[in-house]
DNA sequence: GCCAACGTTGGC
DNA sequence: GCCAACGTTGGC
């Protein structure tokens, strides 16, 4: 089993927009950026547990866990001329952008911030935390995963 | 709103 | 294949 980061702006699509979800699953859709497409289509296996993370916004960090529950498949999106991740060079022949889908697990007692992390040496490691780091999916171990799922209860 | 850092694009 | 220009991300 893999660990993952995943960041969304709570203000498009928040932990709290997961769980409201019928099923509590959603589509990851919208990727755009290869790295990330790649964990996506080649790594991440149903059953893998994801550090959902809030970004742009009053306090970033980590607000709880999800799971994955569909491994890749096309983005749709791609392939729709009115959506805004719309990607004429996708076709469904040639599908150029992956996604999978995730499910609610729970929410932590209060986010985890980025603040707290970066004063944590044994979270120094995580790509999230590393200069200039953009990429909005980033495998973790499980011990990072472990070691903020703790910090909840500090 | 600023700006550093990064990924992508496109001319050559 | 290089690299300058551009657009985006995301913390502050």
């Amino acid at each position: 089993m893999n660990y993952w980061l995943m960041k969304s702006e709570p203000d498009t699509f928040s932990l709290e927009h997961l769980k409201k979800m019928p099923k509590m699953t959603s589509p990851w859709d919208g990727v755009r950026n290869y790295q990330a497409r790649n964990f996506m289509r080649d790594e991440m296996r149903k059953g893998d547990l994801i550090l959902f993370y809030h970004s742009s916004c009053p306090v970033p960090g980590c607000a709880g866990v999800a799971q994955v529950v569909r491994e890749s498949y096309p983005d749709p999106s791609a392939f729709d001329k009115n959506s805004p991740y719309y990607d004429p060079k996708s076709s469904m022949d040639a599908p150029r952008w992956m996604m999978v889908d995730i499910q609610y697990k729970s929410s932590f007692n209060q986010v985890i911030s980025l603040k707290r992390m970066r004063e944590e040496p044994k979270l120094a490691q995580m790509k999230i935390l590393q200069k200039g780091c953009r990429l909005s999916i980033t495998p973790i171990t499980k011990s990072e995963f472990d070691y903020i799922c703790s910090m909840d209860q500090a």
